[in-house]
DNA sequence: TATGAATGAGTCTTCATTCAT
DNA sequence: CATGAATGAAGACTCATTCAT
């Protein structure tokens, strides 16, 4: 019985925690770092004070938002990969829709990772271990687009994946208002199948 | 008198803003948003209140570096791009080169670009011009690569332009440390000309 | 089954009140007026709330700890002088010996006292009550001494006493690091006795 | 011409700094460490804004305060010792008078030097530099009455400078309200020269 | 005209106290 | 009764901007 009461306390903190980093994201993603501690707090319906206890503070509660979005986003692009792991260019595609819709929905997170602040606040070593994660991922499609034989093998494979996730973000940051993000995803996925296929010839 | 002073406090005025530009860059790349208006003063040994003079208040300020840093960047694109104007392959080079040493130079100030703070200081169809600008140095590149029937024309040309200017910030902000400017220009043209030439096997 | 449990409970409650006033003793001693409730609490084990049960508030929890202390200090300078009252000299001694040794274990306590944010919680008629019983076992000495003609008569007994109280804090504070405790005792009564008595002649 | 238009802004400033630990001063007297930065500001009449272009943070409001408060007390202490330099006993009633005074000027000044909140300012040097720079003065005074063979000699002079100083406090705390200073300093120093004279028969 | 001292609105953060569980 | 999560008033500090000299 005592049992099943300590975890409502918890789970009302645990509930609450959750809020607040919701909330920081979807705060983020209007004002970027100029995000407001006290904003954060009032749009969670919790007073600042119980942010504080969750948070030790702004950088604690950036540093939380800007991990939970990474690995967010890491997760549904490896989904995404892992649900089509036999068609590496199905496997292409589903990885750029998803990188399109996640900079949709994260905003600026992933623009303003350049941010001299933001290297302040990450040690490098996590910062470099997120570069390798993303990368990770794209040159994971690229090796089964070689093993099955229908992707080139001459080409720097980590330049490749730099391109095809610098791609997603130009092509968004360039054309988010004009085209759909289905529209965008399949255009820039026949760039790069140019790229990567070496005999065009029977494809057009 | 006073007439044969102005031209001088002109001249002097003129090139205090200058300074103060000067100045606020380098503040901006080691800062970004954050850069302090007191620390641009100091570093170009001015009052405050004279660069005030010069520009009404902060945001006037970051405008004017902004529009700077763009349009040094344009021009020094185009120059590039001009200098080779006979050789798409050339100039693709030359673009991808003069991008990268851009980056390195003007820090974070592309990467900020999509922060939401920017976003509210410039008029959108000022930002529209900068990215249509840009757009055109890239189209212009490829049209001229096409028209030497040496790139395939079967590709829809924004769409390339967005990632060849994306895979320039992508590869420099994953691989800036590792590599030298000019060893990932080489590596990155390989695969913008993997992409844009259609008969592959004559050139491997 | 209630009434047996009630004692239980309230010498639970007794010993938890005696802890808190123990843990905050040393807390204060840290921190002096900074200390704060969350800490105190938590060195005692027991939950904020827990402790609020026992000190309605912050301003309750601090008269405890100093009326404990000042009591604490009187019981035990009244032992000292109690175990010596047959020699005014040994009492003067053990005096200023347990007023060090007070001062040591208390810490900051006393050097605060004149710290206006106690005169706020102390209603004055307290404050000099606790005054006036430090002042009477010093007179107490003194009448002794005085009545077995060893110590002068002729001065102003209360200035005596107040010059004898404020030796030991000033000595504490400027010596408390270079000498012990004991030497430093042994050393201020040579000048207490100077002081009180007058054909010193005899002795030196 | 321009040499005077310089000092009239500083002039300017360095009242201004002059009112602010005036100011602080007397804010001190009467809330102690608990004093308010805005507080301070506002009586001083200047914006908060002003207050921090003259002091880094509050610790070094505070820190100016005392240094200022203990450097003003030692030169009126030296002051009052050398108008009476040819007669220890005048001496001694002249530094008593003083301490008293400040005291009352200075309120709780002195009697939370003893707080762990100051010990983190103050680095050790610095505060044992005070110290003895107290204990300098009487035991100037100490040496010339026993070069006057006025004082006995045979007791330790740093612990009767101890418990001159102590005394003064421990005076002024038990009976400020109910004496005046100089009635006080009066008996106080009867007592001193109880202690400091050996042959007390001739003066009786 | 240049200067930099003054200003204060706006942030972050702490900590005593309450109250639902 | 005990607990500790929630609360928010209060205070320290920053920095863009103004204006008297």
């Amino acid at each position: 019985m005592e049992q099943s009461e300590l975890p409502i306390k918890r789970a009302d903190a645990v509930a609450n925690r959750a809020r607040i980093i919701e909330v920081a994201l979807a705060v983020f993603a209007e004002r970027g770092l100029d995000m407001e501690v006290g904003e954060i707090a009032q749009r969670a319906d919790l007073g600042i004070g119980t942010l504080y206890r969750h948070f030790a503070n702004r950088e604690d509660l950036l540093r939380a938002i800007l991990t939970h979005a990474v690995n967010d986003t890491l997760a549904q692009l490896r989904a995404a990969v892992a649900e089509t792991s036999d068609d590496p260019r199905a496997a292409l595609l589903a990885f750029v829709s998803v990188g399109l819709r996640v900079q949709q929905h994260y905003g600026p997170i992933f623009a303003v990772i350049g941010d001299p602040r933001l290297r302040k606040m990450f040690d490098q070593t996590q910062a470099q271990t997120f570069r390798d994660q993303f990368l990770e991922v794209v040159v994971g499609i690229l090796a089964g687009g070689i093993k099955a034989n229908l992707f080139r093998s001459d080409l720097d494979q980590e330049i490749v994946a730099a391109t095809i996730m610098g791609s997603i973000q130009g092509v968004y940051d360039l054309f988010e208002t004009r085209w759909s993000v289905e529209g965008l995803a399949q255009k820039l996925v026949l760039l790069h199948l140019a790229m990567l296929t070496r005999n065009v010839n029977g494809e057009s």
